[in-house]
DNA sequence: GCCGTTTTCGGCCCGACTGTTTTCAGTCG
C-alpha cells in the first residue's frame, strides 16, 4: 500500500472512532482529509519538496492534519490514532461494516455489553442479549445476525463488470412494466466506478405500488431491506443491495443529480446552491418553497452557473471549478475506439482461434486489431517460444491478407518484462512484430526503486509500443506493484510509449487517479481489453469509462486514431 | 478540524425508512 492509502485509511478510521464517541464535526474533517490524501499526489514527495506548507495546500488538510501526516511519514505512526484504538479495539470499528450498524450502535454495544468483535456480537445476538438494550428489539437483533451473515459471504465491493450486468438485468425486467415511463441507473453505477457498493435505479411512474411490488419480488431478491412508496431497498442474491426511487417527471433531473453523486460532489453543489439563496434536494432546486428547476440535470446546473458534468467525473476533484470556468474536458466518447491492441488466442491462454478473434474485432466495428499472445517465460499461459512465435506470425500474416479491406491485423506479442527489465524475446524477434505490449508477470514484490527501474528499462526498449496493465493489481485480490509513476510517465513520454488502460473488469489498470495524473503530464494511453475470448472484447466499455474517469480526451488515447494515422504513429 | 464572494469565528447537505418509539435517533445513500 502506498503511504497515501495507509494514511487515508487511518484518517477514515479515526473519523469513525471519533464519531462513535459523539465528537462534533471533527469526524467530517477526518473523512474529508482521508479522501483528499487518497486522491492527492504522493504525500512523501509533496512533503519532501514543499514541507508542511505544501501538505496544507491539499484541500481539506490544515495545520493539525498536516502534522499528523508528517508524524506518520517520520515515525510510521500517529500518536492520537494509537490512543483512540487503545480505547476502542479494532473489532468495534469492524462492527460498523455490518449493514444497519453505524457508529452509535457499535459504541453502545461495546459500552453496555463489553462486545469487542463481530464474533462476540454474533454470540450475544444469538443469546438474545441485544434485545434487552434500550432502543434495540428482537427485530434489530435478527437484522444484525443477518447482516453478519451477509458480511461473511461478501467479498467486498462488486466489480463494475458484474454490477453493470446486474443493473442491466434489473432495468430490463422493470422496463416490462407499462407503468414505468422512464428508468435510469444512478449512483456509482452511472459514474462507472471500478467497484460498486449498491445498484441504484430511478424511475418515473404513476403507480409506485406496482413498481415497488415488482421490484421487491424480482427473481434474484434475497430479502427486502426497506419498502416504501418512494424508496425501496433489497439485498440481491449476489450479495449486493439494490435501491429504487419512484419519482414525478418534474423531479427526475433533480433526483438523477442527487443520487448520482458522489457524496462530495453533491455537498459542494448544494453549498453553491445555498450561497445563491437556493435549496437543492432530490425533488428540485427551490427558492423558498418555489420550484425553480428539477426536470433535467442541465437546468439545475445552469441555474447554479454550472455546465453539466459527465457522471464519470463527479467526484469533487476539480470538475466543479472546471465547470464554472468552462474548462471541462471533452471526454473520450464511448464509441471512439478503432482497434483492440491486446488480445489472446488459443496459441497461448486464450480460448478462440486467431481467426475467430479477428472476426470478433470486425463485429466490434474496428479498423484494426493486434494479436498479442504471451511470450516464452509464461509457462502457465502456454507462452510461445521463439519458434512458435514465428509460426504464429506467419499465420497472422496470412489472415492479414485474407481480411485485407475488412480490418488490418497486426502481429504482436505481450512480452514479459523480466526482473531486471530485459524482455524475454531478443530484439531480432521483436523486430518481426508490428506491435509489442510489455508487461510485468512475475516478481511483483520488488521494491519501488527496482520495479520502477525495471519498467523504465522496458519502456526504453525501441521495439516496445505499450506497457500492459502497468500496476498489475487485481481488484479485491492483489495489490498493485510499487512503482514511482512520475518516473514512468516521464519515460513513457520521452520514448513515445503508451501506457495501457486495461479494460478487463478485474484489472481496470491503470486506475482513474493514475490516468488523470498522466493526462496532465501529456502521457499517451491505449485502451485494450486483454481479451482471452471473443466475448471479452465487449469489456472495452469499462476501459473507456475508466479513461473518462481519468479526464482523458480522444487525443490522449492512441487507439482512437483511424488506421492511416495510427500506422504513421507506430512507424514513428 | 477545516475553511472563507458569510473571511479568523461560526458555520459545516439533505431526506427516506426503520424500529422502537409516543416524537425521534440512527443509518444509509
Amino acid at each position: 500500500m502506498s503511504k497515501n492509502a495507509e494514511i487515508a485509511e487511518i484518517f477514515s478510521e479515526m473519523a469513525d472512532l471519533l464519531e462513535m464517541q459523539g465528537v462534533q464535526w471533527k469526524p467530517r474533517a477526518y473523512q474529508n482529509a482521508a479522501r483528499a490524501v487518497e486522491a492527492a499526489e504522493d504525500v512523501e514527495k509533496i512533503f519532501k519538496e514543499g514541507g508542511k506548507k505544501a501538505l496544507m495546500d491539499i484541500p481539506g488538510i490544515g495545520e493539525s492534519l498536516a502534522e499528523k501526516i508528517i508524524e506518520y511519514l517520520k515515525r510510521g505512526k500517529i500518536k492520537e490514532y494509537d490512543q483512540l484504538t487503545k480505547k476502542l479495539p479494532s473489532g468495534v470499528h469492524d462492527m460498523m461494516h455490518i449493514m444497519g450498524v453505524g457508529p452509535k450502535k457499535a459504541w453502545r454495544l461495546h459500552k453496555e455489553l463489553k462486545i469487542k468483535s463481530i464474533a462476540q456480537l454474533e454470540q450475544a445476538a444469538k443469546a438474545g442479549k441485544l434485545r434487552k438494550l434500550a432502543g434495540f428489539g428482537a427485530k434489530s437483533e435478527g437484522d444484525i445476525l443477518k447482516g453478519i451473515e451477509t458480511l461473511k459471504k461478501g467479498q467486498g465491493r462488486m466489480l463494475l463488470g458484474r454490477a453493470w450486468q446486474l443493473g442491466q438485468e434489473i432495468i430490463g425486467q422493470l422496463k416490462k412494466l407499462k407503468e414505468i415511463t422512464k428508468i435510469e441507473p444512478a449512483g456509482s453505477l452511472r459514474r462507472m466506478k471500478e467497484t460498486i457498493g449498491d445498484i441504484d435505479v430511478l424511475v418515473i411512474s404513476t403507480n409506485p405500488k406496482k413498481v415497488m411490488d415488482t421490484f421487491t419480488t424480482l427473481p434474484n431478491v434475497e430479502r427486502v431491506l426497506a419498502k416504501g412508496m418512494t424508496k425501496s431497498s433489497v439485498l440481491l442474491r449476489e450479495g449486493i443491495p439494490a435501491d429504487i426511487r419512484v419519482l414525478e417527471p418534474k423531479s427526475f433531473g433533480a433526483a438523477l443529480q442527487y443520487f448520482t453523486g458522489n457524496k462530495e460532489h453533491n455537498i459542494a453543489v448544494r453549498q453553491i446552491a445555498i450561497k445563491k439563496g437556493y435549496k437543492l434536494n432530490e425533488y428540485g432546486l427551490f427558492k423558498g418553497s418555489r420550484l425553480i428547476a428539477g426536470k433535467t440535470e442541465e437546468e439545475i446546473y445552469k441555474v447554479l452557473g454550472l455546465r453539466v458534468m459527465p457522471p464519470e467525473i463527479r467526484e469533487n476533484l476539480g470538475e466543479i471549478q472546471a465547470s464554472k470556468t468552462g474548462t471541462l474536458p471533452d471526454l473520450i466518447p464511448y464509441d471512439s475506439i478503432r482497434g483492440d491492441l491486446h488480445t489472446h488466442t488459443k496459441w497461448s491462454d486464450g480460448t478462440n482461434t486467431t481467426e475467430e478473434m479477428i472476426q470478433a474485432a470486425i463485429r466490434m466495428g474496428y479498423d484494426y486489431i493486434a494479436i498479442t499472445d504471451h511470450s516464452t517465460s509464461e509457462h502457465v499461459a502456454r507462452g510461445l517460444d521463439e519458434k512458435r512465435l514465428l509460426k504464429h506470425v506467419e499465420e497472422i500474416r496470412k489472415l492479414k491478407k485474407k481480411y485485407a479491406g475488412k480490418i488490418v491485423v497486426l502481429a504482436g506479442s505481450e512480452v514479459s518484462i523480466m526482473a531486471d527489465g530485459s524482455l524475454d524475446y531478443a530484439d531480432k524477434y521483436l523486430k518481426e512484430l508490428d506491435w509489442v505490449v510489455a508487461s510485468v508477470h512475475s516478481r511483483f514484490k520488488q521494491s519501488s526503486a527496482e520495479m520502477t527501474k525495471r519498467i523504465v528499462k522496458a519502456i526504453e526498449n525501441p521495439y516496445v509500443c505499450a506497457i500492459g496493465h502497468p500496476t498489475g493489481r487485481l481488484i479485491n485480490a492483489r495489490e498493485p506493484y510499487d512503482v514511482a509513476f512520475d518516473r514512468v510517465f516521464a519515460a513513457a513520454k520521452a520514448n513515445n510509449v503508451a501506457l495501457e488502460i486495461n479494460a478487463y473488469p478485474e484489472r481496470l489498470d491503470l486506475k482513474d487517479t493514475h490516468i488523470k495524473a498522466g493526462v496532465e503530464k501529456g502521457v499517451k494511453f491505449v485502451i485494450d481489453t486483454d481479451a482471452h475470448n471473443e466475448n471479452h472484447m465487449k469489456f472495452i466499455t469499462f476501459g473507456i469509462a475508466q479513461a473518462r474517469r481519468g479526464w482523458a480526451e480522444t487525443k490522449d488515447v492512441i487507439n482512437t486514431l483511424p488506421w492511416k494515422k495510427f500506422e504513421k504513429y507506430i512507424r514513428r
